[in-house]
DNA sequence: ATGCATGCAAACTCTTTGCAAACGC
DNA sequence: GCGTTTGCAAAGAGTTTGCATGCAT
């Protein structure tokens, strides 16, 4: 099912007359395979491994052309001055704890009915929402209660 | 009801034992004041016509400060790749037009709701939120139709 | 009077751009 | 083969830092 993802953001760029490099199918797959919302300078250490060459430059220009699709998410705002990426565009929040920086994702029906609420009172035609809580996970809310 | 709020600012300063200089007062007085939700370079430009010897750099710090005591919000990502402050920190959503890359505000009792529902299940506890929806505002959707 | 805050300029970080070489279509 | 994309390096934008002077308490 991951994989099915990155057919998706594939198929986008091809359908949008981009080509299909090593490099950008390797972004797509490393964005949709992670769990942890990287940001470019991420991407980029951990495809080194793979492509040595690999232009950091490269990555951020992948990222923007795939951002501009709405293909995927650009969040920033993690409290680190970075921007961080989201290949899941279905509506769903991201819980930042304000201690570790950690992103995880949070889904639910309500956040759904908000947003067609929102869009009807607001006259806006909506694109896409970013939804964040900032708080302190339940692991630092330990390691910081004793 | 604008200067109640620059109270609130300006006594969350003082009772963090810092000091209520001129610029940290006429920073916050601009920012509740403004309904545009600035960047630091706007809230600069804007406040050297009263203080022409205002830093920018100061100017950073005092929002910074502000931030860091939760009195205000850090917003970014309006897509002009600056950090936006929002005087703001009751439960509110930000609508951001893609087009002209102004910044409203929306509020409703759903989304306190909804908050609520979100700590309860995730188990974080939650300092503040950020929501954000991103598309075409009534004007730009008039503007681009015909 | 005592330090914290300011102002200035330089430094830093993250991101984008320009151009020649490489590669997908 | 043609034209987009890459990689490199250098530039750009926004933000932060260091230090001496000034000001709130």
């Amino acid at each position: 099912m991951a994989s099915d993802r990155v057919q998706v953001l594939a198929n986008g760029l091809r359908q949008s007359g981009l080509r299909l490099t090593h490099q950008r199918l390797a972004i797509c797959r490393t964005l949709v395979t992670s769990n942890t919302h990287p940001t470019a300078v991420q991407l980029h250490t951990q495809l080194r491994a793979e492509f040595p060459t690999l232009s950091l430059a490269t990555v951020y220009s992948t990222l923007n052309t795939l951002a501009a699709l709405g293909l995927v998410y650009e969040l920033g705002n993690a409290g680190d001055g970075q921007k961080h990426y989201d290949a899941i565009t279905a509506p769903h929040a991201n819980l930042i704890c304000t201690q570790c920086h950690r992103i995880s994702d949070f889904e639910d029906t309500a956040l759904k009915s908000v947003s067609q609420h929102v869009a009807r009172r607001s006259g806006y035609q909506i694109q896409g929402a970013r939804i964040a809580y900032y708080g302190i996970c339940p692991a630092c809310a330990r390691r910081r209660g004793r």
